[in-house]
RNA sequence: GGGCUCCUAGCUCAGUUGGCUAGAGCGCCGCCCUGAUAAGGCGGAGGUGGCUGGUUCGAGUCCAGCGGGGCCCA
């Protein structure tokens, strides 16, 4: 009887079942290398509407994480889609190269003393190190199948892109928003540096906590009524940092907080009522009385007395006073702390710097001169027990930030510093804002939230890997100058030789003869030494690489990053381009969600549960990790674990195998000839088509809206649901029995074969590989494109049949669902063990028969209920006791009996006509017709 | 502490303008098949919709508060 088997048109195909994928898409893209295939997709789609996605350049400092990869796989799903819509989309990849991370990289590799490297030096190692990065990164993105113009990114280091930003800035300063100013950083007084954040290490340090009177010189208004004799009330302040008291020139309140007059036996203190307790028992007061409150918002514009300096100090509202520690009175000096820094800018308050870059008072500091912070800060409080302001001292331990180099512990200090004052742009800002879309929807409020409050933006750092900032001092008085002259000339410069040109240009090159000092006259000058803030780099991208490139266009249709860029990217570059370009960067902006672990915590690696892309790559595959980015809904937080991937590598095995088993039964089938016309297929294959239809309208829709999750989880319904629970099932007898030129069979194979290609070509965004391999398994036909990613996007509405699945949605597809249950009830009572064994009798309307038959035929209702026969049994009435009772609108009984015909040897169902011909005694009717044919 | 945001079965997602017993796939358990076979089919269990209160004839869907997670600030 196996002999029959050989008659049969069992499945073939060369395309595995497992995918080995590691190795299929190694093989994959080295094939796309060898057609060159970014260039022949933008030379196919030249003269296209284009459209551009705009790269955000990562940072090149070291192997990439997994947000990059999902970042850049998405980009390349952006990119493929539109590409295969007909759009002229070119990808251009970028890094970040500059800044501290890629220099503490450096000085990591090569073991660098920051200290003793000369600065020519450090760059060289810091370009050396971001040179290896880019290729090591390029890698790592291309192995995950990444289309792009990866031959020539774009980088932020390159000098053609460095005289950009310096272009950008020249802009900047026509308009006349660059100026100098103080700002307080973080400085080590050891090595005489400022430090960024990054370079800060937290640990328990002593400090001095002192509480400190502020005598009341007048307050506001009538803020506690009537005060006590003026003199005898003080406001008490709480501070850690002694030696900051000289550069006070405020107190902060909250202006929500309800602060208290409070009697004691010598004096009236004032306060935030939630810190009286604790106030009291730490200055040791045991007797006290509350006489006043009013709010904090009241006091503002109070004047208070300088605990020792003599001078009055206003008192002002900031709503970073907590109540966590303290009076609720904030002791303020804009040149020692970044919110004090605020504050004393929105008073107008002068910013003191009395310290020196070595820690130790100048001149400013008045009777405290010579003596470092540390040393000063007993003397500070000695001289305050003296002047009867001290209420108390005493030690202090608490986490302080230290240096990273030599661990002593940094200050904060104002320095001069390179500001853009943003102020005049927000407005505009604010009204291009309104013109983005921005995906999802709230990103506007957060962006808008930024502009609005955004203070000036400190674009100078004092570091050494960057581009410089071109200006001069004056070598006589100190002076800045700023220049367009020396801008243009700075421009040149890098041009041709880079960022290091700016320091090797003799100082002549630069400054134009003539050029003399605003203030004395001076005509002798040194260049700056400060690079920009990285982000005014980035920033620029749109100018530097958007403008210059010939394959791209300014602005750019979308930018996608993750949704920290908000503050960053997205808003810098936003105000970049509105001051260099005169409107925004992009048309849309789209937004993805944190990678997080499986519990939804953070990933990182001191917590030991990041995921490694190239592991998973590895391990996996790139195409498990293109999944996944298409199995989540990358807008919101991200959840990833290896429980995760293992679900994606199932549905991945569920796709791949549904497509194995159309690809394989289409070994024999030739397109271009033997495709079956529309009208000529039968009916259950025409529904086929139109469910694919209907989902590829879907699965675009999705696309149009960045819903990748929707496509992958849509497509594998598709696939598990109408595919392998109903189609494929029911077709494979009529596939594997049938001649195999018959129309029935090529009706079939026609309507695999197009959901196959489409299929392979919706897929082609996200799984890449798998669809060119699927691509490389099809047969072939006129026309066929070398890779799927050169194919147009699939148009099935001809397929589209509104009134044939109307037809099959309500009288049709329910009934398979109740077919399988009245099968499984028979297995239940034994009936019949195999489904094959049964046959179904259908106890309904004549016209509902109708229906079933009019649409499959009696053999495909058969299959389709995965039993051997199926007969009418007549009207519902007429159906026996124990019959299943169908779930549905119209009333139907399913009644079944266990067949006591032969089974074929052929097609193994079981029909009267087993044995009829003694030629083939195994064999139905219907098999001996075939063989024999 | 502030701005924005998320919280539906073990997991990833659906649920149209508030309206019938909240769905799918995966996973799990049981059965069948061995002509998709390191596949495939059938069935089953599994959800106080983060919690509390409110609006409404009716809320997963609207409002408020609380709890937890995330990003960015502080």
């Amino acid at each position: 009887m196996s002999d029959y088997r050989k008659t049969l048109n069992l499945p073939k195909t060369d395309f595995s079942m497992r995918a080995n994928l590691p190795e299929m898409e190694t093989r994959i893209q080295q094939f796309w290398e060898e057609i060159a295939l970014y260039r022949e997709v933008q030379a196919l789609r030249k003269g296209g509407t284009q459209y551009i996605l705009h790269d955000g350049p990562p940072f090149s400092n070291g192997d990439i994480h997994l947000g990059q990869a999902l970042n850049k796989v998405l980009k390349d799903v952006v990119v493929k889609y539109k590409t295969m819509r007909g759009f002229d989309a070119p990808f251009v990849p970028g890094w970040d190269n500059h800044g501290l991370p890629t220099e503490m990289a450096a000085i990591r590799t090569f073991d660098i003393d920051r200290h003793r490297i000369h600065p020519t030096e450090l760059r060289e190692r810091s370009a050396e190190t971001a040179r290896h990065y880019v290729g090591v990164q390029r890698d790592q993105f291309r192995r995950l199948g990444v289309r792009g113009d990866w031959d020539s990114p774009y980088l932020t280091m390159d000098p053609e892109y460095e005289a950009s930003v310096l272009e950008v800035f020249e802009k900047f300063v026509e308009h006349g928003c660059v100026y100098r100013g103080l700002k307080p950083v973080h400085w080590c007084p050891e090595c005489e540096t400022a430090l960024a954040d990054a370079e800060l290490e937290y640990g328990e340090a002593a400090s001095l906590s002192v509480y400190v009177r502020f005598p009341v010189v007048t307050v506001s208004g009538d803020a506690f009524g009537t005060l006590p004799a003026v003199g005898a009330v003080s406001f008490a302040v709480w501070t850690t940092t002694p030696w900051t008291l000289p550069a006070d020139v405020a107190v902060a309140v909250h202006p929500d907080l309800e602060y208290v007059l409070v009697k004691t036996p010598e004096e009236h203190l004032i306060m935030a009522r939630g810190l009286l307790g604790d106030t009291m028992s730490a200055i040791g007061i045991g007797q006290y009385e509350v006489v006043a409150a009013a709010e904090g918002g009241g006091l503002e514009g109070s004047k208070l007395r300088h605990p020792f300096a003599g001078r009055e100090v206003p008192v002002v509202i900031a709503d970073y006073v907590t109540l966590e520690q303290g009076t609720g009175c904030v002791h303020t000096a804009p040149g020692h702390g970044r919110e004090d820094f605020e504050t004393g800018q929105r008073y107008g308050l002068p910013t003191l710097q009395p310290l020196d870059g070595r820690g130790v008072f100048t001149e400013e500091g008045g009777k405290f001169a010579g003596l470092s912070h540390t040393e000063a800060d007993p003397k500070i409080v000695d001289e305050m027990a003296q002047r009867g302001t001290l209420m108390k001292s005493e030690e202090y331990r608490h986490q302080y930030p230290h240096c990273w180099r030599c661990d002593s512990p940094v200050i904060f200090r104002a320095t001069k510093q390179w500001f853009v004052d943003l102020s005049k742009f927000t407005a505009r800002a604010l009204d291009e804002v309104e013109q983005v879309e921005w995906v999802p929807p709230w990103g506007r409020l957060r962006i808008r939230g930024m502009v609005e409050d955004r203070p000036d933006w400190c674009i100078s750092r004092q570091r050494v890997w960057g581009i410089p900032i071109p200006t001069l001092y004056c070598e006589e008085c100190g002076r800045e100058l700023l220049s367009l002259d020396v801008i243009g000339r700075a421009v040149e410069a890098v041009r041709k030789g880079g960022s290091d040109a700016w320091h090797s240009t003799p100082i002549e090159g630069l400054v134009p003869s003539g050029t003399s000092c605003q203030q004395c006259g001076g005509s002798r000058f040194r260049r700056e030494r400060d690079i920009f803030d990285v982000w005014f780099e980035s920033g620029s991208s749109h100018a530097a690489v958007l403008k210059t490139r010939p394959d791209l266009r300014w602005p750019a249709d979308l930018y996608l990053e993750g949704h920290d860029q908000y503050r960053g990217w997205f808003q810098l570059s936003l105000w970049n381009a509105l001051i260099g370009q005169g409107g925004r960067p992009y048309d849309t902006v789209l937004t993805t969600g944190f990678v997080l672990d499986a519990e939804g915590r953070k990933m990182s690696k001191r917590l030991g549960n990041a995921i490694d892309p190239q592991d998973v790559v590895r391990d996996l595959g790139a195409e498990i990790l293109r999944l996944w980015v298409s199995y989540i809904d990358f807008k919101e937080d991200i959840p990833t674990g290896h429980d995760i991937f293992d679900q994606v590598v199932d549905g991945y095995r569920r796709l791949r195998n549904t497509m194995r088993f159309m690809l394989s039964n289409l070994f024999d089938f030739d397109p271009d000839r033997e495709a079956v016309p529309r009208t000529q297929m039968r009916e259950v294959d025409r529904w086929a088509l139109d469910r694919i239809a209907r989902l590829l309208e879907r699965l675009t829709g999705a696309y149009e809206q960045f819903e990748f999750h929707q496509v992958y989880h849509r497509v594998h319904e598709f696939c598990a649901v109408d595919l392998s629970q109903i189609y494929l099932d029911l077709l494979k007898d009529r596939l594997y029995t049938y001649p195999p030129k018959s129309p029935d069979r090529r009706s079939a194979q026609t309507a695999l074969w197009v959901m196959a290609t489409s299929l392979a070509k919706v897929l082609t965004p996200i799984l890449s590989h798998t669809c060119e391999e699927i691509w490389q398994h099809l047969p072939g036909w006129e026309g066929q494109e070398r890779s799927v990613q050169l194919a147009d996007w699939p148009d099935l509405s001809e397929w589209r049949d509104e009134e044939l699945g109307e037809r099959w949605r309500q009288g049709v597809v329910p009934y398979f669902e109740q077919a399988d249950r009245a099968v499984e009830q028979l297995r239940q009572r034994k009936v019949a063990r195999q489904p094959m064994e049964a046959e179904l009798a259908l106890y309904c309307s004549e016209e509902m028969w109708q229906t079933l038959v009019e649409a499959l035929g009696l053999d495909e209702l058969a299959a389709a209920s995965g039993v051997s026969q199926v007969r009418h049994g007549g009207p519902v009435e007429a159906a026996p006791e124990d019959a299943y009772q169908a779930e549905g609108n119209e009333p139907m009984r399913i009644a079944g009996r266990r067949l006591e015909d032969d089974k074929c040897d052929r097609c193994w169902r079981r029909q009267p006509s087993v044995g009829t011909d003694s030629r083939h005694p195994g064999l139905c009717a219907r098999c001996v017709e075939y063989v024999t044919a």
